[in-house]
Parts: C-alpha cells; structure tokens; sequence
DNA sequence: ACCTCCACTTGAACACGTTCAAGTGGAGGA
DNA sequence: TCCTCCACTTGAACGTGTTCAAGTGGAGGT
C-alpha cells in the first residue's frame, strides 16, 4: 500500500496539466511541475524522461477525454455529416483549454522522435484508438459505404481529423471560430465524397486511394507491421 | 564599402546552413555558429533574434532553390500529373539533405508563433511564391481546368505540397522512397479529381470546397486580408 | 588633427532542460 | 532486533538559448 511511486507519479501529470493549461508550454518550467508537486526537480526525471514525456500524458488525456465525450454524442442513424460533425467538434472541444500551448503542441507531437507523433511505433495503440473512433461515426451513421471504402474511410476520416487540428493549432480567430466553420463546411463535402464512392468514377477513385495507402503503410487501426 | 555587417550576416548564414545539414538541429549550437563563423555569441545575436531565425533563412533558402529548380524543369504541354509530379519530387530533393533535421523542422516551422509558420503573416511573401509555382505547375500543363478551379488549384496544390512535407518529415525509409511513392501515386489521384471537375458532380464539390477555402481564409497567393 | 556618432562587437550572466553520484527509508528476511 | 536490499529521492552540476551593459572603431563633420 501507500503506493509512494504511483503518488507522486500522479502528482507530477496533475501539477504538469494544470500548469500547462494555465500557462502554456514555455512558461512551464520543469522546476515549477517539480515544486508545486512537492517533489525535487531530479525526481520528476525519476518518472519522466523528459518534458516532452510529459506532454505526451497531455496528449493521451485529451485523446480519452475526446473518446469518452465523443461516443455518447453519436446518433446511430444519424447522417455521416452530423456525427463527423459531432466528433470533430468534441475534439477541438476536448483541446480547447490547450489553445495557449499553441504550436508547441506540434512542436512536441509531431516529430517522428517523440513518442507522441501520431505516426510513431509507440503511439500506435493511442491512434488506433483514434481511428477506432472514426470507425464508429462511420458504422453508426445511415447510408455507410460499400465494401472497400468501409474499410479504408475510419483511416481517411483521421487524417482529415489531423489536418483539422493542425489548422485548429494556429487558429487565432476568438473561441476558434474558424476551424468551428472549416468543420462544418468540410464534413458535408466528406459525405459528398462518400456518396460519389457509389458511382463507376468514384469507385474507382476509392480504389486508386486504397492502393496508395497500402504502398505507403497508412496507420491502421492496430498496430501495423511498419516492417 | 567594407559591408561589415552583411559579411558577417552571410557568413553566419553559410555557417548555419552548413551545421544544419551536416549535423541536425539539436547539435548545431549558437555558440559554434558563433565560432566557426568567427564572431562572438553576442553577436549573432544582433543579426538574429533566435535560433528559429536561422531556420527562417534555411526555410527561404530551401523554398528558393525549390523555385529555381522546379521552373525549368516544367514541360509546357505536359500532363498535370507529370508537371505536377516533376515539382513534388523537386522539393524533396531540395530538401533531403536536410532530412535529418527531422521533426525539428516543423518543431520550428509550423508553429503560428514563429514567423517560419506557413499560415503567418511573415512568411507571406514565402508562402506566395511557393503558390506561384504551383499556379505555374496548373497553367502550363495541358487540359487544365476551367474558371472556377483554376483560380482554387493552386492553393489546393500547395497544401497537398504541405501534407507531403509532413510525411516526408517522418519518413525513414531509405532515400524516402515511400515519399517518393506518396507522389506518385497522389498525382494522378488530383489529376482525376481535377478531371471529375467537367462533370456536374464534380462543380458543385468545386463550389462547396472554394467556399469552405473562402470562409476559413485560406492563404491567397498575395498577403491576404488576415482581418 | 580632433571630435562625435552609431553601427557593430564582446563576453559575462541568467534561467532553463537534463544528468548523475550520492543518499534515504521502509519492507522483508534471518 | 538487526540487516539487506532497492525503489525512490535529492541537489549540485553541465551545456544550452538568450539578454544585456559595456565597449570599439571607422566614417564624416569641423
């Protein structure tokens, strides 16, 4: 009992979250997670190996939260539009308290380095969350793709998620309005899109996109084998 | 005469550059900048406010080449596929001794804070040129698209130009190749989207995207009214 | 010849992220 | 009770990016 390592584990997120979202990522400093944990500055590098590390918490606590706020939101039945929709608002949502962080969320998370790139071998379970997610807008809303776009669209609909966020991340306009307006103009376009799928023209697109995917390795929903 | 303060200006940029392409980001320290270049660590100082300053200048550096290379080797009558292709490729070539910098790369240039941002004002005139190339990748192929598209293509290609670069950043294939896979197969992709555009389906998605371009604000290949 | 000005240069100093050798203390066995 | 072990904790120290007060020197006016 008394769990003294998993204690100041925990302290050490709380005190680094909260902080993160009061005063952004530069102002943060190592040394004040430390201290308004409790613990010394070295200890905190006992369970983190570094301040990146601990952005990555950052990174799969907004992921949960989108998740856990998302799946509820969902309408089965509902239009491919609204339930898209319903989960990319829910992200930028989830985000929002992070805006300040601004570009050091990039910063952090994207490159390959780091454990927190959504590209990366140990964020593999984390983005096969995410596209979990998009799998089950897609599978609980009506009219859902035929064979071939079933499989590849969760995958797709990430994507579109990513680059959602990355417009989300430089996004000065007040409460973000602007990716507010890119989502709801994007997601009737994506269902636009996914009907044309039905068409000989579309199909044939759909199949033209599967093949690039394959030839570059696109994330899958479980961990791919990157070879 | 003399230009003291332009020598030393270049001197630091040709030191910097070189650091960056022979040992990363990370590695190149301000204080061997300083040295190699035979100036104090101060005054590096004067000439650039940071660190990611030098970047800048790699950023420009990188785009202008990208330019010069690119032009010339468009084929007048060509497919779209084909010019467009001969211009991705280009990029990567630029850019690929720079490959190890890695995610240091977008660490320091997407972030909205840092003027290397492709979305900030002061990477306008950067961001243009990189547009126009694209424009001359759409006019100086043939069967290019009619009004409405056309003026649209070229900020589309450019983002799609965006998207590559963010795979190329996490590509650690050998010699990029999967990158290089990326291009190909995505070209004739947007050359079939570009197509489907003749066709009644296709105008009203050209419609729905410029609106969603026009909304959100989307970079214009002048500085655009950012509000 | 002297002075004035200011673009340019310097190195010390600061706070930061990170590392590391040296502890500390409580659980469990003898 | 004492001993051993090791998960956990500590603060000093290193190299980094960045700032700043103090110079330096040459061009141009008198």
């Amino acid at each position: 009992m008394g769990d003294r390592g998993n204690d100041t584990r925990d302290r050490l997120v709380d005190t680094a979250l909260r902080l993160f979202r009061e005063d952004g990522y530069q102002a943060t400093t190592m040394r004040r997670i430390a201290t308004e944990a409790g613990v010394s500055l070295g200890n905190a590098y006992y369970y983190f190996a570094s301040k990146d590390d601990l952005v990555h918490e950052l990174y799969l606590a907004v992921q949960r939260e989108h998740r856990e706020l998302a799946r509820p939101r969902l309408r089965r039945g509902a239009t491919l539009t609204e339930n898209l929709r319903v989960a990319l608002h829910t992200g930028i949502d989830v985000m929002a308290p992070y805006q300040g962080f601004g570009g050091s969320f990039l910063t952090v998370a994207l490159p390959p380095s780091s454990p927190t790139s959504p590209f990366s071998a140990a964020s593999a379970e984390a983005r096969g969350q995410a596209i979990g997610l998009m799998r089950e807008v897609v599978t609980s809303s009506r009219g859902r793709p035929s064979g071939a776009l079933l499989d590849r669209l969760p995958t797709l609909l990430w994507l579109a998620y990513l680059g959602i966020t990355l417009h989300w991340v430089t996004d000065s306009s007040p409460e973000q309005v602007r990716t507010r307006r890119l989502i709801d103009g994007v997601t009737p376009i994506i269902t636009r899109l996914v009907r044309l799928a039905r068409l000989p023209v579309g199909r044939r697109l759909v199949t033209d996109v599967g093949a690039v995917m394959d030839l570059v390795g696109a994330p899958a929903e479980r961990v791919p084998v990157t070879r």
